[in-house]
RNA sequence: CGGGGCGUAGCGCAGUUUGGUUAGCGCGCUUGGUUCGGGACCAAGAGGUCGGUGGUUCGAAUCCACUCGCCCCGACCA
């Protein structure tokens, strides 16, 4: 490609809008636009580089044996219906009627259309194993897009599907996918960390996430870095620091006025606020429970909703003060009316602790939890902090922001059986088809790459995902433009991404665009180097830069790069 | 959904507090010339419904009301 001829519009300065890193870079570099908010045009060179991830996708995919299609994204609400995602998606669903008011959804995701497809068609255990996969787009309302295409609502995404006549058929297709992702993001360049996962709306027994770590993360890694212990925060366990030693050693009501919240208590009665057991109501359905957790500590939502079934949800303050007469910063474990009482692992045991009172201004001091107060359940239903004990080896954890690029779900019958995908078995027996599900985020790849890889001046993409490989700058065109128009078609012959900054700007200029641009590898021409036959290589990640004889430049050049592709180091 | 910020030329911004000629600046763009190893210089140009609607006023980018859009933090989320 000559740059002149092509469609990069850089920008010098950085858009207002973009805070994160690659939000900026690839608005500046010219790889995508906004056209609203969480919807953005790739323009040539991000689509060059989303073209380059899906190639890379799809040999890896092929690699397993997958196979290709395409699902529609208008999809009819009957099938949402049968799986009730139709309600469980909400509003994060786009929806529309057509015509004749029927109405119709934009696919969030494909579970549903892909079981429909395999109830049809999947009848035997003959017809199984089967992997089908696509990229496609997908249609999210999220409530906040952020982050330019890190979170948006219109993205592109690699799904596949497994159907599977056994569990340990399942295992397999699970683990098929696991080594194809590896390699997938290796290939990619990406540094990634593999942990365990909620699987959240998709349902099913196991996930995984692909996860990088980067500052501009919404997930939060906990993350053990003596034994390798990984988990989302939100399933992560381990074991909580201890808490100091109470100062508190009798039973006794405290005169506490105008302090609530844990850290007013703390400093009122002087006490470490791991001493502080925070009491919270929460309503199941008809039954109202109590739940302990350690001042210090935060409930999580997802492992309590495993605890007390997904219909769980907190009482509001003035749900509990008219049925206990008591603010909810007042409220404790000690003869309130409830029908049980859950606490988190880390309160088992622990004596001299500040609980409310059950009685407005006032909290009780000195609590010993195993003989004052009537738990029914313990359980792990807080979220892991930054120095909690890794439970495998017991070294401290670290939490870290992170964005995840992949997720892979074994997801057993759940659509088979609400959906109705059954095959028969050898023996003549109805079974409803073994599902496992298996996601990468496109756009991710080349937003993390953009994250991970860049300096002051722009980014240093892999060579793997680059827009191009090489860019050639003249220093003084008039003088080399033959010699150039001869490499330049040479490379190309070579099977090497080459793009020609053919534009009559100054070589500075050029250099600055190339910078932040990424590509990984630049051919300097200059007449000085030129006079002794020679040209010069430059690597953008490290600034690095060689000269190679004009007579061998091609050759040595394309080694080079297959080395570069090989390992996607740089 | 709660909180905060922003909307003026393709991009980045000033002007709005205190209403007053023809709405400015930098970058980019066009033409000509000089430059040419890290976003060159000179000269001459083009480019605006000041997000929208309504109101106040002799007069509105500026004041008021409504509204649309965008960003950030939080809640939520595969």
């Amino acid at each position: 490609m000559k740059w002149s001829k092509a469609f990069i519009p850089t920008l010098k300065e950085d858009p207002k809008e973009a805070e994160t890193p690659s939000h900026r870079l690839l608005l500046r570099a010219g790889y995508v636009r906004q056209h609203q908010s969480g919807v953005y045009i790739f323009l040539p060179l991000g689509w060059r580089s989303m073209l380059k991830i899906m190639s890379i996708i799809r040999e890896e995919m092929d690699a397993i044996g997958a196979q290709e299609m395409l699902l529609p994204a208008l999809t009819s609400a009957k099938l949402w219906e049968e799986s009730g995602r139709w309600e469980a998606f909400g509003d994060d669903m786009f929806r529309l009627k057509d015509r004749k008011d029927h109405d119709m959804a934009l696919a969030p995701t494909h579970e549903e259309v892909m079981t429909d497809l395999a109830r049809v068609y999947l009848r035997s255990y003959r017809d199984l194993p089967q992997i089908w996969y696509q990229m496609q787009t997908k249609f999210r309302d999220e409530p906040r897009p952020r982050a330019g295409i890190l979170r948006v609502r219109e993205f592109i995404m690699k799904d596949s599907y497994s159907f599977d006549a056994t569990w340990e058929g399942l295992d397999k297709s699970y683990d098929l996918h696991r080594e194809a992702y590896m390699k997938i993001f290796d290939r990619c360049g990406l540094k990634y960390t593999i942990v365990k996962a909620s699987s959240g709306l998709m349902g099913g027994s196991q996930s995984e996430e692909f996860m990088v770590v980067a500052q501009s993360g919404e997930d939060r890694l906990a993350i053990c870095e003596n034994c390798g212990y990984a988990a989302n925060v939100e399933v992560a366990e381990a074991t909580a620091q201890p808490a100091p030693e109470s100062p508190f050693s009798k039973k006794e009501k405290v005169y506490t006025p105008d302090v609530r919240s844990v850290e007013e208590v703390s400093s009122f009665l002087n006490v470490s606020p791991a001493l502080i057991v925070k009491s919270l109501l929460y309503v199941v359905g008809d039954r109202w429970v109590l739940v302990m957790v350690r001042g210090d500590h935060e409930v999580n939502e997802a492992k309590l909703a495993k605890v007390l079934g997904p219909e769980a949800r907190m009482a509001t303050p003035d749900e509990v003060l008219d049925r206990f007469g008591v603010p909810v910063g007042f409220v404790g474990p000690l003869d309130i009316d409830v029908d049980e009482i859950v606490a988190d692992k880390a309160i088992e045991g622990m004596k001299g602790v500040v609980v409310g009172a059950n009685e407005e201004e006032h909290h009780i001091v000195g609590v010993d939890i195993d003989s004052d107060v009537k738990v029914n359940r313990y359980a792990d239903i807080r979220t892991v902090v930054e120095g909690d004990r890794c439970p495998n080896c017991g070294s401290p954890i670290k939490i870290s922001n992170a964005i995840e690029i992949g997720h892979i779900f074994k997801l057993g019958t759940k659509y088979s059986e609400s959906m109705g995908a059954y095959f028969t078995d050898k023996d003549g027996n109805r079974k409803p088809i073994i599902m496992g599900s298996y996601g990468i985020g496109v756009g991710r790849i080349l937003a993390v790459a953009a994250e991970l890889y860049h300096d002051e001046n722009g980014m240093s993409l892999p060579i793997t995902i680059a827009p191009y490989e090489l860019d050639i700058i003249e220093i003084d065109p008039k003088k080399t433009s033959e010699l150039t128009s001869d490499l330049y078609r040479k490379l190309l012959e070579a099977g090497i991404d080459v793009i020609w900054d053919d534009r009559e700007a100054t070589a500075g200029f050029k250099f600055k665009d190339a910078d932040l641009i990424g590509y990984p590898l630049r051919l300097v021409i200059s007449p000085r180097k030129v006079k002794d036959d020679l040209v010069e290589l430059q690597f953008r990640r490290d600034g690095s830069r060689i000269d190679i004889p004009i007579s061998s430049a091609v050759e040595k050049i394309a080694e080079i790069v297959s080395e570069m592709r090989e390992k996607a180091s740089r």
